[in-house]
DNA sequence: TTAAATTTGTTAAAAAATTATCAGTAAAAA
DNA sequence: TTTTTACTGATAATTTTTTAACAAATTTAA
């Protein structure tokens, strides 16, 4: 059903951020909203958000606008959100345990089914009523369940092997929140990563570019 | 000394990545590399990468190709990790914890020099060398320390009042985790964003556009 | 009922980003 | 030393993305 060919990746990234928006305008219990008003609201041009749209299909109607409901599920159809993908997660570790616990996966269109750890303290514990397993059981695991994703927070150190089995058993779909590049090793697998370090290096980069203040770096140059 | 202007967005989204793959190659005592054996390794084109280093002038050499401690060096000053901007983080949740105990702010151009959180059981606490501090001292603690930025880990709900704080005692940058957006409500700040919901939701779209499987989401189209 | 005001979808124009090309220079080989 | 090879930096071409413009359609107001 689903299959929009030729979108672009800036289009698909924004998807999200209007599906955020216009639920924040459902609980407003808002029904109508035009491009004009969204684009106040989100700081896209309003020619943008109907270009957007439109690679999708005709959802306004001319002198009216959109019916937020209405474009509100169509774009959680679009981004798949009414599928079950069942998501094991690799790496009982700080991170891993924060995503475990703080996403909503249900409403995202996925299922955690199981958690993987290679630290015997963590085996046995319970996260969001699922109890760690030990990695050993990875195997075992998979193919007794049907799994479609892995969320991969592991130490990179352990990335490589680890990314390996999953590999070998025919997990192509991957949430990866580790520094190893898993879409360079494997070429025919689906990747989103979260590069929380490079997210911090960016914000470092622009306060630096914004300040603009005379600074003793010339120490740092020298280094090579 | 910093400042390179107009420099596109795209560009500085590519500089950690250069970054991380200049160490890795640091490690393994490579001293010399060419555009062509990096477009190798990241996937990006030879072109695209002389073009981007370019940007902030030519570290490179005809016939020969880039020092690689010196590259690495000259990106890590572009991206300013010889900074130490003073961090607190807001919200010591599941995620803010994780954060905390998880990145090298150090590597990275920060400092953490405060946690806080109104939650009773979890002030007192210990993260990462640093006791968790009521929220209700935030302003008496950024009066006595000097606060460059801060980690925005709050839940939705409480992220608007807390935004208006530190933006009261005069804090510009954030690293924002929250699902609130708070460039649209404050124009002269600096913001990194990581929306993990939206990272998820365009894995879905990915991974549902990739299948294509005739499936019975008329159900949900219904709902409007 | 009619006219004015809105607002979309679409096409066209502009801007931005990526990729290709190549002269010039340095290193390596002969 | 001379020639060949390798590689950058810069410019040009191409592609992609964003923005603008406007006809067609719908609502609202008169």
């Amino acid at each position: 059903m689903h299959k929009y060919e030729n979108i672009s990746q800036p289009v698909i990234k924004r998807l999200p951020r209007y599906y955020r928006f216009l639920g924040e305008l459902l609980d407003k219990g808002v029904t109508r909203i035009s491009s004009r008003e969204l684009s106040d609201k989100m700081g896209f041009t309003a020619s943008q958000i109907r270009q957007d749209l439109n690679c999708f299909g005709g959802f306004g109607q001319q002198g009216y606008g959109y019916a937020v409901q209405s474009l509100y599920n169509e774009i959680g159809h679009i981004l798949g959100l009414d599928h079950c993908y069942k998501a094991i997660l690799i790496g009982a570790g700080n991170l891993g345990k924060a995503v475990a616990v703080h996403m909503s996966f249900e409403k995202r269109g996925f299922k955690l089914i199981g958690i993987f750890d290679n630290d015997p303290a963590k085996v046995g514990t319970v996260i969001r009523n699922i109890t760690v397993t030990d990695l050993d059981k990875l195997e075992e695991f998979c193919k007794e369940n049907k799994t479609d994703v892995a969320i991969f927070t592991v130490p990179k150190a352990a990335a490589p092997s680890i990314a390996d089995r999953l590999y070998q058993l025919g997990i192509r779909n991957y949430w990866n929140f580790s520094h190893y590049d898993l879409s360079i090793n494997y070429d025919d697998i689906i990747v989103e990563n979260v590069h929380l370090n490079d997210s911090l290096m960016i914000l470092c980069y622009k306060i630096s570019d914004a300040c603009d203040e005379p600074e003793d770096a010339q120490e740092f140059r020298k280094a090579d």
